[in-house]
DNA sequence: CTTTGAAGG
DNA sequence: CCTTTAAAG
């Protein structure tokens, strides 16, 4: 069943409009069937140069959503394969947690959270535009956790997860959540990264990857293109254990900053996402003992310094330049989370000249289901 | 913690002694350190003729009882690989069942139970020897679920396991039952079958395997010398989806029944265990069905006959030849326990001339923990 | 410590 | 459907 969801919100913003359809994609774009409206109105000749789209493909899926709101899609029936069972696309999750056997926390009080912001821009402006990032560490086990109930609470215009591991196929009906337009992308191996951004308003254009033949198979990064900024939702590959993959890192790294360079020509961009490095030693807590661990190496933390000496600005920074103690990242192991012995790995980063439209950059610390906590970005635009 | 155990037993048997040592294998026997005592004294000679035992191994573990009776083995700190904390060797499980998400019933409502038995030989004999087996499809998670807890209600003298898919060094403490000299026999491949023994009086000898190099790999077989009969716990080899080890498995059979039958030469054999085979059309459910599927072929029913025609009792048909819906393993999906679709995989198997001293033989149905039952034969020697 | 999927049942 | 492990984080 589709969540229900609770508007609260403090400040004035634009209004939403509901009419919705959904896509769903495996490293690709399908075809959209909806009807898009409102002012963010975008052309079919628009939406169908998708340059970095990458038709791949097999369990192709789509939902509409019904008349009175429900999202409702498509239950085809798994295909058997030798006496295995596959899972039906999209079946609500049977089991719930298991919360018996947890060592960490994983709800959320949220009846004591406090979701609302009076922000302003610096010139006085109130926001108007909300954005959230959580990397999920696994949309499944998430949802066993009713950890999209925090979608409730923070109730945000655009939605970006990192690390769903989740092919489309196997999408339970509990992620269909209503209100959004939906965007999947998942990484050709089952189970293994891949992101998703919900946007209340449709985007004027939604494209996958960064045009990187090789990168772009493991479903990191989404753009959504907006009438003002693109949003650019990123899962930055981890260096590994011993960091195997730290090459793999630095090359992504390189890439991912002459997209966005070629983006950032045509309107501001805004980064978010998990970037899978703490900056400075006040991004984590123990800075001396992270040299040669990924995530603290020399050569990540100079990739972020590279990329936003590009112009970019890193808005939880620029906004609270001494505030320590402020993670979204905490190890599951040696009850890290609950001694805050973390990493500020997820950010907003944004366009030099964008800067001005920030209200308030927000670690939701205290919202738990994932190893991360999601992070909320105020802006005015 | 190792478990306390409450005795409560219906008949006369002769006494039990506790002094105890422990013997852990993983596809060997150990040396014992401990000192036999009672009748059933076995020579230093006769213990060091392991015929079959193969001296593999590493992780070699062994565990003295303490004075006051509480098991306590030794707490050797797991070693790190790189980043990966290993789990030390027989520490007490820190997860709890996830009873939350089952889907099948896991806990046996023992109070309600009842165990006792009155049963005697056909010549009036009252039973004095209880011998228990289950197949436990994973001794942690059996577990974690309690149902070692069976033990304390059925209290048998012979305890065999099957599936207990647990190497030596991953055993939790609470496998390590007080008042039974303990023998393992665990697979090369970490938490692939494996088999256990437990036994209040300490066997005159104790063997793994049945003499064939390849099938020894799997920790199937353990036998165990008594002063009256051999027992034999054996896990048989699952022909598989597609029956693709069914030329594996009809080979095991062969091998099998040379071995009891040089047994059978020197004492009465009581052959006990997993047979992944429902012998004939009343041993399951839907016989029509099945004749393909791995444990109704043509070839393992036939296999099972040509074992008894050896000269071999089925000692549960035997005593109820008409008896339908006894099972002793229902598939965990299809909810087929609840509906009793089930199949008779396990099995007391005695010689002939060994008949006479059954009392009786029963599958315990009403105990959970696993996707097949215990079953228990009560026995006069 | 946790989440995935795979193999095996 | 359930239990194990392995890979990845």
């Amino acid at each position: 069943m589709s969540q229900r969801r609770g508007a609260k919100r403090a400040a004035a913003k634009k209004t939403i409009v509901p009419p919705v359809e959904e896509e769903i994609a495996t490293n690709s774009l399908e075809e959209e069937t909806g009807t898009s409206s409102e002012e963010e109105r975008i052309t079919k000749s628009q939406r169908n140069s998708k340059k970095q789209q990458k038709l791949v493909e097999e369990g192709e899926q789509r939902s509409d959503e019904t008349e009175d709101g429900d999202a409702k899609i498509e239950n085809k029936k798994g295909k058997r394969t030798g006496n295995r069972q596959q899972k039906s696309n999209s079946e609500p999750l049977k089991k719930v947690a298991k919360t018996d056997g947890k060592l960490n926390k994983t709800d959320s009080d949220f009846g004591s959270l406090d979701f609302t912001s009076k922000s302003k821009t610096k010139d006085g402006k109130p926001w108007n535009l909300k954005i959230s990032s959580w990397n999920v560490s696994g949309i499944r086990a998430l949802i066993k956790k009713n950890g999209l109930d925090f979608l409730k609470h923070e109730d945000p215009d655009v939605f970006c997860m990192q690390e769903t591991k989740c092919s489309t196929k196997n999408l339970p009906a509990e992620a269909i959540i209503d209100g959004y337009h939906k965007y999947w992308c998942a990484a050709e191996k089952d189970g293994y990264s891949g992101t998703s951004l919900f946007s209340k308003v449709k985007p004027l254009s939604v494209t996958y990857g960064i045009g990187d033949k090789e990168q772009d198979k493991e479903g990191r990064t989404i753009t959504a293109e907006y009438d003002k900024f693109y949003l650019v939702n990123v899962y930055v590959p981890n260096s590994g254990r011993g960091l195997v993959t730290l090459p793999k890192r630095l090359k992504w790294n390189q890439v991912l900053k002459d997209y966005l360079k070629k983006l950032d020509v045509k309107k501001p961009v805004i980064l978010c996402g998990d970037l899978n490095v703490a900056h400075n030693e006040i991004d984590l807590t123990n800075p001396k003992t992270n040299t040669k661990n990924a995530g603290f190496t020399k050569e990540e933390r100079e990739g972020m310094t590279e990329l936003l000496e590009e112009g970019y600005i890193d808005s939880f920074r620029h906004l609270y330049p001494d505030k320590t103690g402020s993670y979204t990242f905490w190890a599951y192991f040696g009850n890290a989370r609950a001694k805050n012995v973390g990493w500020r790995l997820d950010y907003f980063v944004l366009s030099e000249r964008f800067v001005g439209n920030v209200c308030d950059c927000v670690n939701r610390s205290d919202v738990y289901g994932s190893d991360h906590c999601p992070i909320t970005l105020f802006l005015n635009v």
